[in-house]
RNA sequence: CGGGGUGUAGUGCAGCGGUCUAACACGCAGCGUUCGGGACGCUGAAAUCGUGGGUUCAAAUCCCACCACCCCGACCA
């Protein structure tokens, strides 16, 4: 991609309202811009890397068994009446159709696979069954905050399992959950493994945290026996229930997280299955979250520095930042022109994902610090010096290093990923 | 939903009853010089000061209402 072509213009200031500085960075680096409160529009930049993270997770959904459907955001009334959600549901958006009718715009889908699936599901030979949506989710938050965090509309993954009885549901929610550290790992994050209270319908459930100032929870850590548990379910305590060792505060922002929902929609919808003993039994569910454009948000909060984001090389939207520092002398500049274009033409041909800094009424130093701000894994520069030595520079935008590596190795070099 | 704060060119902000014909910086347009860490000079365009009402000889500035945004808390499948 060209830079003189592409839609991104950076920012030198945002609001001194932006507390969180994902959303400063982001905003900045121009991934994201902000309709209203806790609602963003994602620009070519945002985009791609909500499509990298979006790819890693079909990858590893299905992996473990996952189809992928896509459900419907309109959701109506009645749905939500059946479960009793329509008015406890506190952040439910509600909307009424000119003609009259209320729908649900949908803060989760347990109310439309349920009954979805009922069409499908009539024996045990239908089981198990592991359906994964990705869309946009809607909560009427009473309060958003910290940028994309926490908003009202935002970028959910959630994987639904159906089985005919707790056990199938225990091992699959294992899978899961390894599932689900695989997915974070390769976004760049280290996510902890949370015990959480799972609400009114299960005992425990799992969330996945990734230490930050701006996450929203709380949780504890034991270092003698590793335990993680949220703040929620341990009440007045400083030693660990389970060792009596010391407990660690930490604070940190929900990526992910999983729960056992046994048979509590299936109730709701009436969602039963023949056992092998011709015995009618409601199936077991579990479901599985990610929030993926809170992802986005959380991984540069965990992956930046000074000058701006340092994308983890599965995630960025680029892998590489090509550019070339004219000099100023008509020759010599043709020169330089000449070979970065001869080496992003070779990238395209190959395949490798190149930001080429064509622009020509940029001057160099502007085109490094925005180097840094976008934050692609590598940096491939032509200059006089460089050419001198036949010779680009490769720079690692995590570390800082700078390799001077000769042309002719470049294809040795450059694979792409 | 409680408490606090803020709304002024595209962006970030100054001004807080008369000196406002609303300042500064970035950005934008034109011309020229530049080009290894957001270059420089000159010229120029761009704002019915969030909306509505009120007080006053006079309102961006004071008062009331509404709207929007931010922060703390409550809330958070």
């Amino acid at each position: 991609m060209k830079a003189s072509k592409f839609y991104f213009k950076t920012r030198k200031e945002v609001s001194q309202d932006e507390a969180a500085i994902s959303a400063v960075l982001l905003t900045k680096a121009n991934f994201i811009e902000k309709l209203t409160s806790g609602v963003y529009n994602f620009l070519p930049l945002g985009l791609r890397v909500i499509r990298k993270i979006e790819q890693i997770i079909r990858e590893e959904m299905e992996a473990i068994g996952g189809q992928e459907i896509l459900m419907a955001l309109l959701n109506p009334r009645k749905n939500w009446e059946q479960t009793g959600r329509w008015d406890t549901f506190n952040a439910l958006f509600k909307v009424q159709s000119k003609y009259g009718s209320w729908f649900a715009l949908a803060p989760t889908h347990e109310e439309v696979i349920t009954p979805m699936v009922k069409n499908f599901i009539h024996s045990y030979k239908d089981l198990p069954l592991y359906l994964f949506h990705i869309s946009d989710k809607f909560r009427d938050e009473p309060r958003s905050k910290s940028g994309i965090l926490r908003g009202r509309e935002f970028i959910m993954k959630d994987l639904y399992s159906f089985h005919q009885d707790e056990k199938d549901l225990e091992k699959y929610y294992n899978r899961v959950k390894k599932a689900y550290q695989r997915i974070f790992r390769r976004c760049g994050l280290n996510a902890l493994v949370v015990e959480s209270s799972g609400g009114t319908f299960s005992r425990f459930s799992h969330e996945f945290q990734v230490v930050t100032p701006a996450g929203e929870d709380l949780f504890y850590h034991c270092r003698s026996c590793n335990l993680y548990r949220n703040k929620e379910i341990i009440k007045n305590t400083k030693k660990c229930p389970q060792c009596g060792g010391p407990l660690k505060e930490l604070r940190g922002s929900e990526v992910g997280n999983i729960f056992k929902l046994k048979d509590k929609y299936s109730q709701s919808f009436d969602l039963k299955f023949r056992d092998k003993n011709g015995e009618s039994k409601n199936v077991m569910m579990g479901c599985y979250g990610i929030g993926i454009s809170r992802l986005l948000g959380v991984i540069v909060e965990a992956n930046h520095d000074a000058n701006g984001i340092i994308w983890p090389p599965e995630v960025a939207p680029f892998e590489y930042h090509l550019m070339g520092l004219l000099k100023g002398a008509k020759k010599e500049d043709e020169a330089i022109k000449r070979q970065v274009e001869s080496l992003y033409e070779k990238m395209l041909k190959r395949g490798i994902e190149v930001f080429y800094d064509d622009r020509e009424n940029v001057s160099s130093g502007e085109k490094l610090v925005e180097a840094d701000l976008l934050g692609l894994p590598y940096r491939i520069i032509i200059s006089e010096k460089s050419l001198k030595n036949h010779s680009f520079e490769l720079k690692e935008r995590k570390s800082q290093k700078v390799k001077m590596i000769k042309l002719k190795d470049f294809d040795k070099i450059i694979k792409g990923r």
